[in-house]
This record gives C-alpha cells, structure tokens and sequence, in this order.
DNA sequence: AGCACGCCGACT
DNA sequence: GTCGGCGTGCTC
C-alpha cells in the first residue's frame, strides 16, 4: 500500500472493498490518461474535472472514462492514487470530449495537449471568489465632512462600488469607507461572483433584405430547420451584406436556446462587427481571443461551460470552449490563412470547426468572398451547399480594378508610387474621398546593406534579414523578434554611414505619401502601430468618421471593415505574395488583393482599385482586373488535380528541428530512409525548410503526399514512430500543412 | 508540463 | 569542499 509518493494527507483506499478505478486525462503530453481511484462515497462521473496528484503536485484534468486507460500494461491497484477532488465547473461534455479525441488523433498531437486546449485557464475550475462591495444603507453619518459627503455622492444613485472604487472615484482614503460601514451609513453587498453575461434581444427586427440576401437567408434557414450536421459556404461578393443573412441564422439557433461561435480570423479588428451584432440584438457577443486578462479568460470559460453564454465570438482558440450545448458554427472569411495554428498543436481552426460541427451534429456556415479551393471543391463534390450573394447591396458597385505596369515605369530609387497611381490619388482626394495605400510590408525597409563591402544585416537566430524600423530607430527580425539599434557604421567592415535601407515597408511609404502630399492627413497602420483592439477599433473609427484622408497599411486593413467615404486602393506592390513557391500562393494573393480591393466604393460612390504589378498577364492579376474569379479557381484547381495536391491529395509535412544542425540532419536522413513505401504515397525530402534557421534551431523537411482516402495521419505517426528521435530534436507533424515555411 | 535527479564549472 | 547550470526521465 505504502508507494514512495502516498502522503499521510491522501486517505487510506478502502482493502475490501474493490477500488473503483477510472482514467483521466491531464493536461500534459502523456500520450495516454492515467489510471486514478476514486474514494468510496465519492460521486465522480465520466466528464468530471477533477483535481489529481500527480508525482508532487496537483493537476487538474478530466475523467476520460470508467476502468482502466490500457487494459494492455495494466497499473496495479496499490500504485493508484485517489481522486482529490471534484472541481467547481460542469463536467466536460461528451462532443467535446470526442473532440478532443479526434482532433489529436488528426493532428497527431498527444491527447493531453489537445485537452490543455479547451482548459485554457486553471483557475477557471476553481469557485470564484464572492466579491464584496458596498452601497448606501441607512441613516447619514452623525459627523459630516468633505470626504464623507463625496462617499455619498459617489453612491448617490444607489450602485454598489467594491471599496476601492469607491475609494478612487471619491478621492478619499479607504480608511473613510471603512469609517461609513461601521457607523451602519454603508452596507455591505454581495456581488455576483460569476460574469454577468448580456442576454440577446431576439425580438427585435432584423435588416431589410435584398432579394438574395432574402432568398439565401431562407435556404439557410430551411437548412438548419432540417437540423443535425451540414456544411454550407456563403459566398458573396464583400458589401453584399453576407453578415446580415448570417446574422439571422444566428436567430434562429438562439431561439432555439441554443449556443452560436462565431469564429473569425483576427480578434483584433472586429470593432465594426461587434456594433452590428448588437444593433441587432442588443447585446454584444462574448469574445474571446489569446490576449484576453486572466480574469476575464476564467470568468468567459466559466460562462461558456454553464451555459450562460449565447454567442461567442473568437479567433481559433475558442473552438475549444467547453460548450454546453453548441448549436451553430460560423466561420467568418474562411479562406483565411490566419486560422492556421502553426505552434504546439498544429490545426486548420475551419477544418477543425467542420469537424466539430460533424460529431455535434450541428449547422455549420463558411462565409467568404473569396472562397478558398478546398471549400469550392467541396460545395462541387457535394459535402457542402453553396449560397451566392452575387451583387453588393443598394446602389455600390464592385470597385474597377486595374493593373499599372511597373516594367514601364521608370521611378527613382526611393519612390514606388507610380505617376498613374499618384494622378488617381490627387484626384480621389480633391474629391474629399479616401485612398488606401497597401503594401503587405511592416517597417521602413525589409533589408539593411552597407555601399561599401555588401553586407546585410541579417538575423543571428533566423534565415531571415533584419527588417529596419525607423520610427524606434532600431532594425528587427519579424520572426524571432531579435532587434538591435540602427548601427552607424557597418558591422562587416566598419565603413561609417555606409548603410542602405533597401526596398519600401508602410514606414517608408509613409515618407513618399508625406512628400507628394505635404497637406494630406494621413494614418498609418500596421500589427505593430496599432497596439491592442482598442487602439485598433479608435483607428478605424477616425477612418471611418473621415478623420484621415490617406491610409497607408498592410494586410490588417484588408479585412472586414466598411470605409463609406473610401474610394481609391492602390496596391503597392501586388506581386509580392507570388514569390515563394507556395503550393498556394497564387490563391491566396488573389483572396488578399480581391479583399483589400474591395475596401473601395462601399457606398454611393463608385471605387476603384489599382495593382501595380511586374507581372500584368499573371493569371492573379488578370483574374482581379476582368472580376473573373471562377475561371481563375478553375485554373488552380485543374492544376492541383493534375499533381495530386490538395485537395485532391493529401499532404504532411514532417519539420525536423534542434539547435545542433548535424544532429537534425541526421534524424532527417534517417526519417528518409523509414519513410513510408506504399503504392501511391510520395514522399519528398529530407531538405532544408525555406526557413532553415528559425529561433536558433536548425529545421528540415520531409513530405508526405498520399491519396485525399488515405489515413494520412496514422500513416505520418507510423513513419516518425519508427526512429529514434533524440530528446534535444523535435519532429512536428503538420497534417494539412498550410504555408510552406 | 513540472519537478527531481545527476553530473561538471565558479564561489564562500 | 559546496552552489548551481540545465540535460534526462518520470508522473497513475
């Protein structure tokens, strides 16, 4: 009985009794859950969290199921430790927790790491704390002074403050407060210690429609009537009001009374959404994204898993809230390469959400005005059904796109603003119209070299160059975030002031815009000029009041925002995401392009775009500037079915990385030898990864590619689990690799 | 993931 | 002579 780790705290296991014994899941890669006993009397069910030793502390985890995790190496009763205790939230759900099972299954990540996901805060299983706060009682206090009456006032119209509030707001001491309280002035209030979540409005009316936008709502809703599983892509236009026709499907689930996420690619910019969601309901959704304060995370989670949350809005990570009765999954721009998560468990959030929606049994709606392959495909195989939103709403028009031919032009070398370009801006903004300048380019210049021997500054940890920032005087790595000051003098060869920045980021174009146009207010954004959702929601503000005529910015402006007086996108350098070799480059320039030039013209006036471009017979840019998009997916996608590239086949990538290069390149090679020689699977490499240096650790290649049938994930775990992988290399397997670095 | 054990360099 | 670096291994 008496194991090494058994604490005179634990109690004894009952010897006559047979020991109950159930398995349960931590948190941890562990590959399998660990057998625990649970205490005689004690009501523990499948689903539970619970509180666990585990060698010298506590961890929380879920009870995966009854008996033992493998009946195979079976752990003895006397090496079982008991159950702790029960935690304070509801038992995980059943759906999730085949979720759980599935998605690490897909994605070859241990379970447990697919577990840490949907707990995402510890202290979220934890009771809260009742919070006290205070509110005005009884009579008014026998002595009156200055601070006692600002007390009052502050408390005036009858709300209960917690005492350092009223503290605060009453420019008093707490030591006043306290003095109220006691003399029976103040009375003490038990706040709710849980979240108080707005409820939506479901009586309020919903927009007038258009007659598709009509007509496509009442597919939809007919669709989710039907009830259990389906997949459908909304696919229209951007400005033809897709959000309103999901915005009703929404209704309709809450009404229900059950709960909607909506997913979206980036948090940060959904000020615009978040107004219209509540000017239909009257309640803001529940977001939820990584940067969230821990408070807040464990109060959300804790909503989500009582159930008290209707609609949840999020990026990736809130696929794995522990909903209590899921109804409806949205996937807001599902062509998206941001709901890729490429650290840790490596997952596709649109693809994880289909799959989620499947073992729910619940509707599912992708929504994009650029579709991506895999969704076109999958409407034409018929695992989804598609609804089109072909016009924009009212009397807007879809912006004329055109290309400007740089090989013509014959600009200086610190200028990248063709005369083409800087003649339609001159006129747009004598129109009092805005111009958006994009150039997917964060900083002053994406490479620093010295005149003198050649040098470039590159990035001691990664494959990378330094990329300069002006405005903080300092040159960064956008991978690794490496940064030192702007030298003066090359670090090669020491010549002084012989550094070039070389190439335009948002920074720089800033410069040209301020030189042609010295009287022009302009704005410049980027991830790293606007700092949080607050500071991004004021800029888009100040954009869409007209508060700035010029916009200058990178792919963040591109998404989903609704700029009335927005008239002229000038695409900088349009050529810039073709380079590369990606297996989706082409796609996914055009989706970038499409929706950065369909910022333009959303409202009366009419909009245009211009692309400049080294490459104006590129199938993308002809594709823009003749509006033909499905010629120009059909192109792509006879392309991927001639070579067997997704998704008509399937591929994973295997990235081998460690900071002793030899010893990557070994495991690498031996990985080439083990690989997989059935009929019909390829496999590619061992090579080094485009970035072959990435945070100090060397990284290689192999890659998979097997028929869309084929287990490709059992089939990726037998090959990696037939080599020796010291403990210092790590091989990630990325299933449905994404991007190509 | 943590936390301990274990084996080699600079300190009181 | 010890304190402490983080490499390796285990936790029901």
């Amino acid at each position: 009985m008496a194991t090494p780790h058994t604490s005179e705290a634990e109690p004894e296991l009952n010897d006559i009794a047979p020991i109950r014994r159930v398995h349960v899941l931590l948190p941890l890669p562990l590959g399998t859950p660990y057998d625990y006993a649970v205490q005689p009397g004690e009501s523990i069910e499948v689903g539970d969290f619970v509180t666990v030793p585990l060698g010298k502390r506590a961890v929380q985890g879920v009870v995966w199921g009854e008996g033992p995790a493998d009946p195979g190496k079976h752990v003895a009763d006397s090496r079982l430790r008991p159950i702790a205790e029960r935690c304070d939230a509801p038992a995980m759900a059943e759906v999730t927790r085949r979720f759980v099972t599935w998605l690490a299954d897909y994605t070859c990540a241990s379970p447990g790491a697919a577990l840490r996901m949907t707990m995402a805060v510890r202290a979220a299983l934890e009771a809260p704390r009742p919070r006290l706060a205070y509110a005005l009682a009884g009579p008014p206090p026998k002595r009156m002074t200055g601070a006692r009456a600002r007390v009052l006032d502050v408390l005036a119209d009858g709300l209960s403050l917690p005492a350092a509030t009223i503290a605060e707001l009453a420019a008093v001491s707490s030591g006043v407060v306290r003095g109220l309280v006691k003399g029976r002035t103040l009375r003490e209030v038990q706040l709710p210690a849980e979240m108080a979540v707005p409820e939506p409005d479901l009586d309020r009316p919903g927009a007038d429609l258009s007659a598709d936008q009509k007509a496509a709502t009442e597919a939809l809703l007919e669709t989710l009537a039907a009830g259990g599983y389906s997949a459908t892509l909304l696919d229209g236009v951007t400005g033809a009001g897709k959000t309103e026709v999901y915005l009703e499907a929404i209704a309709a689930t809450l009404a229900q009374g059950r709960q909607v996420l909506v997913l979206v690619p980036e948090i940060g910019l959904t000020a615009q959404w978040l107004e219209r969601f509540e000017t239909r309901f009257g309640a803001a959704p529940l977001a939820w994204h990584s940067d969230l304060g821990t408070a807040r995370r464990r109060l959300t989670w804790r909503a989500v898993a009582q159930g008290r949350v209707r609609v949840v809005v999020g990026a990736r990570s809130s696929l794995f809230l522990p909903y209590t009765d899921l109804g409806l999954i949205i996937v807001d721009e599902e062509h998206d390469g941001a709901f890729k998560q490429e650290d840790g468990v490596i997952y596709h959030a649109r693809d994880m959400a289909v799959l989620r929606a499947s073992l729910g049994e619940i509707p599912i709606v992708l929504v994009s005005a650029t579709p991506s392959l895999e969704s076109l495909v999958n409407v034409e195989v018929g695992r989804y059904t598609a609804l089109h939103l072909p016009k924009r709403i009212g009397s807007a028009e879809l912006p004329a796109i055109s290309a400007v031919d740089m090989r013509n032009e014959t600009l200086s070398e610190t200028r990248w603003i063709s005369p083409e370009l800087i003649t339609a801006m001159k006129d747009t903004l004598a129109r009092g119209e805005q111009v958006l300048l994009f150039l997917n380019r964060r900083g002053y210049a994406p490479l620093t070299l010295c005149r003198a021997c050649g040098h470039r500054l590159a990035c001691p940890n990664c494959t990378a160059w330094l990329v300069e920032h002006r405005f903080h005087g300092r040159l960064q790595c956008h991978h690794c975030g490496y940064n030192l000051r702007r030298p003066d003098h090359c670090p090669d060869c020491e010549a002084e002031d012989s550094l070039v920045a070389c190439g335009p980021g948002v920074e720089r174009l800033g410069e040209e815009v301020d030189k042609i146009f010295p009287d022009v207010r302009r704005m410049l954004i980027a991830s790293d000029t606007v700092r949080g959702p607050e500071a991004a929601a004021e800029a888009i503000r100040m954009i869409a009041d007209g508060e700035v005529s010029l916009i200058i910015g990178t792919q963040i402006i591109a998404k989903g925002h609704h700029f009335p007086l927005l008239t002229l996108v000038g695409v900088v350098d349009a050529d810039l995401g073709l380079q590369g070799g990606d297996l989706r480059a082409a796609e996914r320039t055009y989706q970038v392009l499409h929706q950065v030039a369909g910022r333009s013209g959303r409202a009366q006036k009419p909009g245009q775009a211009m692309l400049q471009t080294y490459m104006p017979d590129h199938p993308v840019m002809a594709a823009l500037v003749s509006g033909d998009r499905d010629s120009f997916m059909e192109r792509e996608r006879e392309a991927r079915r001639a070579q067997g590239l997704p998704p008509f086949g399937r591929l994973v990538a295997l990235v081998i990385s460690g900071r002793d290069e030899a010893q990557v390149i070994e495991v690498a090679r031996d990985l080439g030898r083990a690989a997989p020689r059935e009929r019909h699977v390829e496999t590619l490499g061992p090579a080094p990864a485009p970035l072959s240096l990435l945070r100090g650790r060397f990284r290689h290649r192999l890659l998979l590619k097997c028929p869309r049938t084929t287990n490709a994930s059992a089939l990726a775990r037998a090959w990696v689990d037939q080599v020796e992988v010291p403990s210092q290399v790590r091989v990630a397997i990325d299933v449905d690799p994404y991007s190509f670095l």
